[in-house]
DNA sequence: TCTTAGGTTAAGTATTGCTAATGCTTCCGG
DNA sequence: CCGGAAGCATTAGCAATACTTAACCTAAGA
């Protein structure tokens, strides 16, 4: 069906040239090398190409066509090549993240931004979701690297660990709280089990996998039949509901340190110590990363390192 | 510069297939081949195309890049292939040819308009103009062939007819001619070479090449001062300027018949009998028509040897 | 635990690309 | 008019590469 493709090339040369000799040349082959190839792409696909005149070839209509077809091809494809070459040389081209979605609203555009005050030639895309999607999406190449939130998603993802590189770069503890109002009215100093699971609670997701992490953190055990009265995918959302008596929640202790010395947020506290979160870099773990890739990491990580002096991150989702 | 075309295609098998197995399935090859030939082409530009899972090939972002070009190329390929092949099968696709502008003008889209009838898929592409233009484009290629009037073109491109194919078609007679009162006024019977060349003439060409082979023809020689009181080209307009006596014009003569029989047109003649003028079909002499062109070409000839019966030719230009 | 399927690598054979030599032809200059 | 140059084409044979075979490794599934 398609012929040979380095047939093609040859008559690529010779269509632009309209000469053997010139082709040839532009090839660093012998004359005869690019006349033997000629003859057997028209054989192969059984239609002339040129009319032979003394010193010269004149293309066939067909000719003509071939070279329609074969023009923007190898236009586009030296700019290709040239533009992967440049990417090993300077970081360049464009990187593909994702990231859970109020942190990628937050954090990142600053830090692409940043990055590419240094780097003006590279570009980004980013995924804002959580770890559901970002996990395939990076196995399937369509992400070159995720930020996920590990706490959320344990049970989940868990078989498929061993295909990616997950590299921790922020911790976090999280809590479960509630408003004073509530804890007064509901909770009254009784942390067990039984007390607990019994109240109200707001969850980030239907599967309420993140409530079952913390009862599973604290108390080896969880129960299937939280009361669940709102689900919500915002940790902003979550601290609002905490705060107006909805129910319980679990969120990150940092975000409500504020309301939490003032008393207005109560931790509940088990005798274990609180979950520490970890957002992590994945990646595949085979994929060998490119040099605009390695640079932006590294500049990530830097970034997080300084900007984790101040604990100034905003929520993460 | 530009790597291995062949190993480009195995590596749009694989990247569609995602699979080395698959692309070898598709290229009639053993996996190994594919291996092989994809790892030779990452090591040719340097650049990794694909991340290894086990039993998965993952593009990397470079190799999405690639295939987004190689996606558009391999999809004309394939339709421009088949279009060739077709076209070796049932006349179609495009012909292109070369005509003077009035005839082109009346007769060929008639023309085009039956043969289309019976091969619907042929599809034409027609340049109107002088031999001066229609030549050269059938010599480059531009054009699959022309009609063109020789006797307006005898000094002009003599030197290159070893490389055409010419085939005459079509015989007209060709007549200098002037009105009734202008012959009355002006030439009085007197049909020397001196009397003559003394007069005006209406000119194709700012070269007055057809004037010019009228007179080497009756006379053996002509005048490089002749009096061109008009220049155009069109033999309408000739023949409107010699019915308002501006002078004499060279013409079909049975273009003119009717004029002639009642007087009013008067054709200077010789003891040399008439120049006939050939309208002739120039190919390249190497070229090897295409079934479309060879059907086109009969099709043309049949039409004009049914149409030549009745003379019924427009005008020629 | 065993089997299957898929990817990879090395070695060797089969095939093709390429070169060198030769021939033909046209064009140009002396 | 003749000789040389330039360009295309063909043949034969060598060099290089594509491809196959065999073997290995590994993850996934039964």
């Amino acid at each position: 069906m398609l012929p040979d493709f380095n047939r093609l090339k040859v008559f690529y040369y010779i269509f632009v040239q309209k000469s053997v000799a010139g082709a040839a040349r532009e090839l660093n082959v012998t004359p005869s090398a690019v006349s033997q190839a000629l003859n057997k792409l028209e054989c192969e696909i059984n239609v002339p190409l040129f009319t032979r005149l003394h010193k010269k070839l004149v293309p066939t209509f067909a000719g003509d066509q071939l070279f329609e077809i074969l023009k923007p091809f190898i236009r586009d494809l030296e700019a290709g090549i040239k533009q992967m070459r440049q990417a090993k040389q300077v970081p360049s081209g464009m990187i593909r993240i994702g990231s859970p979605i109020e942190f990628g609203k937050s954090y990142f555009p600053g830090l692409f931004a940043s990055f590419r005050k240094k780097y003006p030639k590279v570009v980004f895309t980013m995924k804002l979701g959580g770890p559901a999607e970002i996990f395939p999406m990076v196995k399937a190449g369509e992400l070159d690297f995720g930020l996920v939130d590990i706490f959320l998603t344990r049970d989940q993802v868990f078989e498929d660990f061993g295909v990616y590189s997950i590299e921790p770069l922020i911790d976090e503890e999280v809590i479960m709280a509630c408003s004073k109002k509530y804890y007064e009215k509901e909770i009254k100093g009784d942390h067990s089990f039984e007390n607990l699971v019994s109240k109200e609670f707001i969850s980030y997701q239907k599967s309420s996998l993140t409530l079952k992490n913390w009862f599973k953190h604290h108390f080896n055990k969880f129960s299937a039949g939280l009361n669940r009265v709102l689900t919500v995918n915002s940790h902003q959302a979550v601290i609002t509901g905490i705060k107006t008596q909805l129910g319980m929640g679990v969120i990150a202790s940092h975000i409500v340190s504020r309301d939490i010395k003032r008393g207005k947020i109560i931790p509940i506290k088990t005798d274990k110590k609180n979950v520490i979160n970890k957002i992590s870099l994945v990646q595949l773990q085979d994929k060998v990363p490119s040099l605009t890739e390695k640079t932006f990491i590294n500049f990530l990580k830097t970034d997080i390192l300084l900007s984790g002096k101040s604990r100034k991150f905003v929520n993460i989702s």
